[in-house]
This record gives structure tokens, C-alpha cells and sequence, in this order.
DNA sequence: CAGATAATGTCAAGAAACTTGACGATAAGT
DNA sequence: ACTTATCGTCAAGTTTCTTGACATTATCTG
């Protein structure tokens, strides 16, 4: 006993943590109709558009989900999807001037999140978490 | 540009290396058949058993979620379902033998994955992650 | 003790977030 | 030129979770 916590829980518990801060702030605040997958994919989408494909890699998911996650954002009108001029296979999802005013917000959401953790753990303890973190988690041991 | 990440991605993307490796190790190693959320629910089960609803509690998960899970687990006999015997409306889910197996892989896969980790980001790092995580999360500023 | 209130497990229906497989269109490699 | 790979998308299915409703059992209250 006293088990000492098993990490995935806690990193789950973190995520969840964030992830309803967020939802919460731009569907209550701002009155969108965001998913959780939505939000997490629309908060830090780069002004400048990104490719569908590259976006599906940068999340671990399927071109497939992606899709229909930016569909979602579509039909909101917080994206727009447009013919990357360089490839005719790809799309472009690019924030709309309304996205982009909600992409702000979901920043300062960061933020926010960021230092009512600082005000509970301490600023060192944040920086450590973020580094840790941001080492790159590559495949885990048993991966195909 | 040179945008410091998002920490709700990181944290993701920590628990699903976890995740993954604790999935793949149950089911390629024991030839078990664990989906992602039984696997979790599983790995730290107490050998005397818990009540579902206190299962469905400390998981963060409806009552109804916990329930489907567990009928997962017993029809691979991990586990048992008994009537609680101090309570007339609970049960206890309690690991069975083969469960109890199970189980100590489960807590050994874990302490290979955060060796795993020690190797990459170092002893402090990982024990700075645990204890920032660990300081528990509470409720983030919007919750209702 | 009786009656209201609450907690537990479960059935049902459905939403959310994925997956794999297949396909046509375009790009790239040889 | 031909093969091979990549891109978006349609379709179907799985996993994980939700809310609502309900019978059963405990607990609280007067």
C-alpha cells in the first residue's frame, strides 16, 4: 500500500485538467460549441494555415479524424479550407478573422491555466513540469 | 514562431506513451485482448477488491462507464464480481488469480517505463514530473 | 418506526473520437 | 511512362464515455 500514484493516471489527470479549462473558456466565454478534440486541435492552429495531413501528424491521429474535426470548425466558421497552391492533393485549414479572435483567447486560456498552476505548485516546479515534459516521448519500449 | 507547446498536448502525449506501452505489454506479452481504458482501470486494481462506485470515483468516470468496463475484464476472468457483503446495493470487484498475474506485469511494465524515462530526461527530472503532478489538480478556474 | 432522501448497479440510447479499408486524384521516383 | 506514394474523403465499425430512467438497498429525519 501507500502506492505511490501510477504516472499515466496522473498525466491523464493533467490533460483533463487543461483540456476542461479550455473547452470551458471558449464555449462559455466566447459561446462556441466546441468538442474537446476540437478545441485542442483549433487553440494553437498557426494563422498562417496548416496542411489537413500535417495536422493529423502532429496530433497521432488519422487523416480521417482530422477531417472531420476541421468540418466541425468549418461549419462554425472559425476555419476556412482552402487549395494549397503548391500541392492539389493538399488543403488548407486556416483560421477565419473570427477564429482568429477566438485563437487568442484560447492563448490567454493558457495562460491563465498556466499560472493558476504556478500559484499552486510554484514557478519552478511548472518550469520542471514543462521541461520534463517537453523531452520527447518517442515510442514507449514495446512499440511495433 | 518558436511557440512554447501547449501543456495540455504534452500531457497527452505523455499519458499516451504510457498508455500505450501498459496495452502493449498486457496484451502482446500475456496475450490478453485489454482495451486502452480497461487496461487502465486493471493495472492498479487492489488485490481485496473495490466497490465500482468507488472505482467509477477515483477514475473520474460515470458509474455506468465503470460497470461496462469490468464486465470487459470478467469475461476474460481477470476479475471477480461479488456481492459486498457490508453493503446490500455494492459489489466488489476483485482481481482473480490469473488477474493477480496480470496485475504484478502491469506494476512491473510501469516501473520499466519510468526507468525507460529515467534513461532519457534523468533521475530528478522524473522525480520533479511525479511530484508536480502529483500535487493534485483540483478543479480548473471555469469548472461549474 | 415510517417516510423521505440518497446511493448503487444496470438497461437503454446516443454522442464523441477515434479506427481500418477503399477509392479517385495528384505528385514523385525510377 | 509507369509505378509508387500521398492527399482528402466516403463508409462502416469500435471504444469510451454521457444522460436518463429504474428497482433495490441504506441512511437520514421527524
Amino acid at each position: 500500500m501507500a502506492e505511490e500514484p501510477n504516472l499515466g493516471r496522473l498525466l491523464l489527470d493533467g490533460f483533463r485538467w487543461i483540456d476542461h479549462g479550455l473547452v470551458e473558456s471558449l464555449n462559455v466565454t466566447l459561446g462556441l460549441e466546441l468538442t474537446s478534440a476540437q478545441s485542442l486541435l483549433f487553440a494553437d492552429l498557426p494563422l498562417a494555415g496548416v496542411r489537413q495531413s500535417d495536422l493529423a501528424r502532429s496530433l497521432g491521429v488519422s487523416r480521417q479524424a482530422v477531417n472531420e474535426l476541421v468540418r466541425g470548425l468549418e461549419r462554425q466558421q472559425l476555419v476556412e479550407v482552402v487549395a494549397d497552391p503548391t500541392d492539389g492533393r493538399s488543403k488548407l485549414v486556416r483560421p477565419t478573422a473570427r477564429g482568429r479572435e477566438s485563437i487568442r483567447m484560447a492563448l490567454q486560456t493558457f495562460t491563465e491555466l498556466e499560472n493558476e498552476l504556478r500559484s499552486r505548485i510554484g514557478d519552478r516546479s511548472v518550469d520542471q513540469l514543462r521541461r520534463a515534459l517537453s523531452a520527447g516521448w518517442g515510442d514507449p519500449p514495446g512499440a511495433r
